[in-house]
DNA sequence: GTCTATATATCGATAGAC
DNA sequence: GTCTATCGATATATAGAC
């Protein structure tokens, strides 16, 4: 609970089956040899079954995939768990109906935008921040679907789950395309890398729900988002190579270089040897892979080439790996925060070398970054191995939003909007996984990131 | 338990794997992107694993595989079910590991046969016997094997487990036509069609436990059959002709004509008209396909085109369905026998019309003798709806054992063995499903069962 | 190799709305 | 009379932990 950052969202009934059989001629008519169990129960469309499908949303959004069980969503609608399936084949049939109907709907989405970008680029800006908002309205409206694609896509590696999530739309790619490009033209000029603004901007927007809070209206939060990322944060474009040279960016380098090391002490495990180390490396990425919940021990000692027995005499509990990974990772992330928090040095020099840590940290602890997303479902929250993690990210976040308010009351920072959204943007932006788009390297991912946050990534008219 | 016709046979410790993965080559290992859950669990080669084996064996063929469950052989075991997931990762698994087992073995003896069988056809009929008592033997080591490929074909159509079922061995098909062509060549001449001959042989050996109780020492058991199909039961070849136009044959005609209509009335069932006719004969089509505990209600009304509500108002329950089908079998059965038997002929007579009638219903009624095959595992055998079938089925085997018994005290009956050896025999022939092989047309099928079994296949010497 | 706990799923059967 | 939604029991299977 205390790890579920936002309250739900409210999805409309989902529109429903792109594809479906027409009557009469039904493929499990005739005499099969065998029984096709799969195509027993059609995805109906019945008040009944839209109530099932908004409550499985609501806990797939809250908990994810694995977390949910089908006792949950029976509990939650009051009726016994087999009864759920006289409405959906399976639960994994509920995910994917939720899935399809989200990237059925952004597919329309891109084809309207498409339609309507073409014509006039007169106002580039205008168009790429209606994009944005549309993208981010829907993305809301469909909460529990981009959860469920966005962590648990190698969790649950069915043919069909990992079809429904690939999905990927050709007409809204077009669109973003479009409307990044055309920032080329007319009175501004690119700053910054246009292909990771289009990332960014689509990651962003297209998970909108995971970033902002619920009560965000998704159309000016887009907004500012667009307008930090074209004009950036800071009110004077600095000199990026005096904000190198600054006490805090030298901090935050330091700290960054002690990350090299994984042999941490390991605190919770008998001894560090390397076996043990093995073990911890392996949990890292297995919990990375498919989130917690779905990686079992059996799938930790195979990866790490030790028999249970052996695992379970190096190694407490599962929850233990995951209470050493992420202690480490809280550690080095609040070492480093601290620093530069701490260092003699401006709030735009902060902003930058904070820039720095997080931007490396994304990429170095992109395994613990996986893992904290998938969140915690556990019993108790507040013995929970992530619970500390996620108390000292909050507190971090309460910094940051200090640090852009006493920027924005000092004139150094743009007033955009109020300090907390503004910290909400730079988070979002600077934890975005860039090396797994296109190979991007680090430097590449830097330049980029200080560039559009803090100076813009069109210059300014 | 009344149902089951036979004491369980003692299966030694079945023979493992045909192929195995040589150590240190295991596919499993690396880092597969997904997790292979089936590769999981290898059948491992333990003491502990054969416990299993041989428990889930007994079980198996006692009451099949829908009717056993995992509960069952785990309490055999003094186990809780999910402990044997250490041994094998499914049900299915188990299954599929005796069945290879067995047709592994299979091969095997084929394999040696063909050796043994080439060089000296100088006795043909001592080598058929021996293939006979060597299959047979075989066979009574696999019950359960035999008693999974013959019955559970159908019921549970995995691919492995179809596979697994489906496998011939080439070398044994090769291994029987040899045997039998070289019936046609030294002294003796072929009277019967060799091609039904050897299916028969064939059918009865590989499935031995199935029709022969389990203290038959298989050699001697399938020397008597084999003696009775070359030469005869009747000590003195008989005129077909005259057979024919006897009183019991006669009478047997008359009973079969009757049968030609299903429109009997349904006991058991509120009103028999057209909708419930429907529900019964895709009752009947669906049990027999997959058996009684594999088939569903929901199979049943949806072969029958109707919904499950409708199915409830014409029909009382699942089981009642099955009663009604077997009433209607049973009361056939036994009005063509007691006519047979109540009419004024003589011992061979009588056996040539029971060959009519029975050869008749084995097509006739191939849906029913084949929900029967699958047995009932109920709770209460005494008040099962297959419970009256299976005692009249014993007692008109006790009247047909008297009648042999009588022939062979008269002399009409060669006494090859035990007249209740010789009735065991005589079903066990009688009921073979001719029509599955080849389209062996009624005609055929019964010119080859008059001949073979009351005359011979063979010309004596 | 086994236990404990629990997950997903199936199935026979029924109640009640329309 | 038919269909929708549900129950209660139980099956197969998985997972953490010895």
């Amino acid at each position: 609970m205390a790890a579920s950052v936002r309250a739900s969202a409210q999805n409309p009934p989902a529109r429903n089956p792109p594809a479906q059989n027409p009557p009469g001629q039904n493929p499990a008519a005739g005499n099969p040899p065998a029984r096709d169990r799969s195509a027993q129960q059609p995805p109906a469309v019945s008040a009944r079954t839209d109530d099932v499908r908004r409550t499985a949303a609501r806990l797939f959004e809250q908990s994810g995939y694995s977390a949910t069980t089908m006792s949950d969503i029976a509990e939650a609608l009051g009726i016994l768990p087999g009864s759920l399936y006289h409405h959906f084949a399976s639960k994994e049939e509920i995910a994917v109906d939720l899935i399809s109907s989200y990237t059925g709907a952004l597919t329309e989405l891109g084809t309207a935008a498409a339609r309507r970008t073409e014509p006039s680029p007169a106002e580039p800006e205008k168009l790429l921040r209606q994009l944005a908002a549309d993208v981010a309205a829907l993305a809301f409206r469909h909460a529990a679907a981009v959860r469920l694609s966005a962590y648990e896509a190698p969790s649950v590696s069915t043919e069909r789950f990992t079809a429904a999530i690939g999905f990927r739309s050709a007409a809204l790619d077009r669109a973003w395309r479009t409307a990044v490009q055309s920032l080329a033209t007319g009175g501004t000029h690119p700053a910054a890398d246009l292909g990771l603004l289009r990332f960014t901007l689509q990651q962003v927007t297209s998970h909108a729900p995971l970033y902002y809070p619920a009560d965000a209206r998704g159309d000016e939060t887009s907004g500012h988002l667009c307008d930090i990322l074209l004009h950036g944060l800071l009110a004077e474009a600095p000199s990026f190579d005096d904000l190198d040279r600054s006490a805090a960016h030298q901090a935050a380098l330091d700290a960054i270089s002690h990350w090299g090391s994984r042999d941490h002490p390991a605190p919770g495990l008998a001894g560090a040897d390397g076996a043990t180390d093995d073990i911890l490396a392996a949990a890292r990425r297995e919990f990375a892979r498919r989130g917690y919940e779905a990686t079992t021990i059996r799938d930790i000692a195979r990866a790490a080439g030790v028999g249970m027995a052996t695992l379970y005499r190096r190694v407490e509990s599962k929850e233990s790996l995951l209470r050493s990974i992420i202690d480490v990772y809280a550690g080095c992330l609040d070492e480093a925060f601290g620093a530069v928090m701490s260092a003699d040095s401006s709030d735009t020099e902060r902003l930058y070398a904070l820039t720095r840590v997080f931007g490396h940290a994304s990429r170095h602890f992109h395994e613990e970054s996986r893992i904290v997303s998938f969140g915690w479902f556990g019993r108790e929250a507040a013995s929970s191995p992530v619970h500390d993690y996620f108390v000292a990210t909050q507190q971090r976040f309460d910094v940051m939003t200090a640090l852009l308010r006493h920027g924005t009351r000092a004139g150094s920072v743009r007033p955009v909007a109020a300090p907390r959204e503004l910290a909400v943007h730079f988070r979002s932006v600077l934890w975005l996984r860039f090396h797994e788009h296109a190979r991007t390297s680090e430097a590449r991912a830097f330049a980029f990131l200080r560039q559009s946050l803090l100076q813009g990534a069109v210059t300014r008219p």
